[in-house]
DNA sequence: CAGTCGGTTCTTTTT
DNA sequence: GAACCGACTG
């Protein structure tokens, strides 16, 4: 085999003679196919990072001949900015570094007519799409309530995740939708998609995958242009990522793939950790390289995260070591219900940042978003810094996609979506009859509805008031669409959020509300200054969809495990520890052995993001749905092994009295119970004392004890006396009605009833 | 046609 | 408990 000849040691640079032996022999096996598994923590970005630089500076290939794929746009951003810091400003040139849906897109921006779009075709985000369903849906005549949109959407996506178009389908999965109409509603939807010149995400790869297939002159440029693939987090690569890739790569077989099985935590995205283990086979004399030291943890938290994973039956096997040593042990916290879960991490917080950690090196990792609310509520409450990754976003509120449907529009004409949301908005008096109408009018002319708004003036279809108002919409975005040649998208977006009246109509509300929304649009047009084109600034809206609103003020950073994937911090926190939230009730009840697997592949990654400490909670009740529901400890508590664990509850008795308290008493709520033999029932006592009383004592008593440091601190201010109104960033006007030290709590005029520290609030 | 009211359903995880 | 939907009323 011919490995690539060593350079002279004195001619490495000081970045590749610090690597491990395994890392620098990944980085030199520049010739041929490469599997790197590497662990957690294990310094594979490192590894690959250097990998790129090193192609780079060896002058094996230029920038634009490098194919590098990544999962998310975090991780791009990352490797870009390493690579830079390695081998200087070069990789700026670096076209061909992105996700597989960015760079997908961009492909198919050269090649749409292949596929029966136009280069400016739109890219619909989840919304969209199941507004679009729907409306198929309906019109077939099928009931929406009993085959919801949502439910084919789902279908659909895995169809292309796995590379199916609709002709592809067997009965089977015909069968899954509507009585055997999946197929006829996935070739209605990717007909309409088309007649309104828009794909979604899943088609970004799809589509290409079929150009690769059908038109050979396209792939073979493809192949010969990228002399080097790589990819990260390979074992997170889905069928139509994998078929993709090794089309591309089938050419020069120059391609290196990283990943760990143990990580793999995307099947429900159709990921296949099959493909990992499938490598050596499509790529016959691959090298495999192990990455099994560990950089980041001490030794229990990677003995507790390894004891853990070895519960996991279907796993090729590593044996992650470190040479650090000392360090606390993992800890395990009972507490009593989710609010107190909250308080007991927000002290411990304090804590810490009074011995002098960074809040930005803290982090609050969480099963499933919802679990962010009750750290949100306490940390304002506190008055700690925080920031929550992912939940809303940004270009998800409402505001921002009518302004981006306004834009949508001008850029792309036959975007219909974008009409239908828009073209009532604001009011402008037109009603369900006036679209009816128009989609009639449209549908039989095969036009977009922006263009039926103008001919159909010319007809009697519509009343003269609605006829002349949607002639005055479609001027009007005629107009926009000139201007929008000579004015920066910024410019545009100002303009026509002023002359559609957007603007006004907010200003009119006069709401804390729709200030809000004003302040959202102006930071909106602020962030497109940015962008040369609004097409540009488009694409990275449909594709970039993270506001990563920077790190101006170090904050303590709450995110869902899956979000943290790849980060690190001293501190770790992982609350919601309880069967049912994690593992969620989702993957016990549907998914079987393999789903509960990939749930404690998700502890595991959990676990190791801690580099100095890792605490796990568990609260014995929790309000899920509403509803008070008792819980009992995530079974992955007991699986970490005792000696790199230690456990400590705030509740009198411990975890074990309460628990023995309920579990024999018949159960009220046994039909709603999951049936785990020899486990104790869900539903119990935790919840009828919580139904009997307005809250439990028990919390009560404990946050007596437990004030937080910064709620004990403050004196009065007169300022905020009784009966002052006051602002809230983000519970907006209210009334103060009680003043006790520092803190206020205040009626909100929206209806909120709040204790707030003053800090938080200013007179009104 | 717009705004309000009550009933229902619901929560993983992301590009 | 909220968000969403459909029906009803002003």
């Amino acid at each position: 085999m011919n490995t690539q000849l060593a350079p002279d040691s004195t001619d490495l640079p000081e970045w590749l003679s610090r690597l491990n032996e395994p890392q620098r022999e990944a980085v030199l096996s520049t010739d041929g196919p490469v599997l790197m598994l590497a662990g957690a923590g294990t310094g594979k970005t490192a590894a690959l990072t250097a990998r790129l630089a090193w192609l780079l500076r060896q002058r094996l290939a230029w920038p634009s001949e490098i194919l590098c794929v990544t999962f998310t746009n975090k991780a791009a951003r990352e490797m870009r900015e390493r690579v830079g810091h390695l081998i200087g400003p070069a990789v700026e040139g670096m076209p061909w570094l992105g996700t597989f849906h960015a760079i997908a897109a961009k492909m198919l921006r050269r090649h749409a007519e292949l596929v029966g779009l136009t280069s400016n075709f739109t890219i619909l985000d989840t919304d969209d799409q199941l507004r679009l369903l729907k409306q198929l849906i309906q019109a077939e005549g099928v009931d929406d309530k009993r085959w919801p949109a949502r439910q084919l959407a789902g279908l659909i996506d895995r169809w292309k995740n796995r590379g199916l178009n609709p002709a592809d389908l067997d009965a089977l999965e015909n069968e899954a939708y509507a009585n055997g109409r999946g197929q006829r509603f996935y070739a209605l939807y990717q007909d309409r998609l088309r007649s309104i010149n828009a794909c979604d995400f899943g088609d970004l790869l799809l589509h290409m995958l079929n150009i690769f297939r059908r038109e050979r002159d396209v792939l073979e440029q493809y192949q010969q242009r990228f002399r080097y693939v790589m990819v990260d987090e390979y074992q997170d690569t889905n069928a139509v990522q994998y078929l993709w890739l090794r089309l591309l790569a089938q050419g020069r077989r120059n391609i290196c793939v990283v990943g760990d099985d143990d990580q793999s935590i995307y099947s429900w995205r159709g990921a296949e950790v099959a493909n990992i283990l499938r490598f050596e086979k499509d790529f016959p004399g691959a090298k495999v390289i192990r990455l099994e030291q560990n950089y980041r943890s001490t030794p229990h938290i990677l003995g507790a995260a390894s004891g853990l994973i070895e519960e996991n039956s279907e796993r090729l096997g590593k044996t992650l070591w470190t040479e650090l040593d000392g360090g606390d042990k993992v800890r395990i916290v009972g507490v009593w219900d989710a609010p107190e879960e909250a308080r007991r991490v927000g002290e411990e917080i304090e804590r810490l940042e009074r011995e002098g950690c960074p809040l930005d090196a803290i982090a609050i990792l969480v099963r499933a978003q919802f679990q962010t609310r009750e750290f949100e509520d306490r940390f304002l409450q506190i008055g700690l810094a925080y920031r929550i990754v992912g939940g809303f976003r940004f270009y998800e509120r409402a505001e921002i996609r009518d302004a981006l449907a306004y834009l949508r529009l001008i850029a792309s004409p036959s975007d219909d979506l974008a009409f239908e949301r828009i073209w009532n908005t604001p009011k402008r008096g037109l009603g369900d009859k006036t679209l009816e109408k128009l989609h009639r009018y449209a549908r039989a002319q095969s036009i977009p509805l922006l263009r039926a708004a103008i001919e159909i003036a010319d007809t009697d279809e519509l009343p003269a008031r609605a006829r002349g108002t949607l002639v005055a919409l479609a001027r009007d975005f005629a107009r926009w669409r000139d201007e929008s040649a000579r004015l920066t998208p910024a410019e545009l977006a100002r303009t026509v959020l002023d002359e559609s009246g957007y603007t006004a109509a907010l200003q009119a509300e006069r709401s804390t509300d729709a200030n809000g929304r004003l302040e959202n649009l102006s930071e909106l047009a602020r962030a497109m200054e940015e962008y040369e084109t609004l097409s540009d600034f488009l694409e990275h809206v449909s594709l970039v969809m993270d506001n990563d609103n920077s790190a101006d003020e170090a904050k303590v950073t709450v995110m869902t495990m899956h979000g943290a994937k790849g980060l690190e911090f001293d501190q770790v926190f992982l609350p919601g520890w309880e069967e049912g939230v994690f593992p969620s009730q989702r993957s016990l009840d549907e998914g079987g052995l393999a789903s509960l697997e990939e749930e404690r592949r998700l502890a595991y990654v959990a676990i190791t993001r801690a580099r100095k400490r890792c605490t796990i909670l568990h609260a014995a009740n929790r309000r899920i749905y509403g509803q008070w529901t008792s819980s009992i400890p995530s079974r992955f508590i007991a699986e970490l092994p005792e000696v790199h664990v230690v456990e400590e509850s705030s509740m009198s008795g411990g975890a074990s009295l309460w628990r023995a308290q309920w579990s024999e008493q018949s159960d009220p709520f046994a039909h709603v119970a999951r049936n785990q033999p020899g486990k104790v029932a869900s539903r119990g006592p935790g919840w009828q004392r919580a139904a009997a009383q307005p809250l439990n004592t028990a919390p009560r008593r404990i946050a007596e004890t437990g004030r937080s440091a910064a709620s004990m601190a403050g004196k009065a201010r007169p300022e905020f006396a009784r009966g002052t109104r006051v602002f809230h960033e983000k519970f907006g006007y209210g009334t103060v009605v009680e003043q006790e030290g520092n803190k206020l709590e205040i009626e909100f005029e929206n209806g909120g009833h709040k204790r707030v520290l003053d800090s938080f609030v200013k007179v009104a």
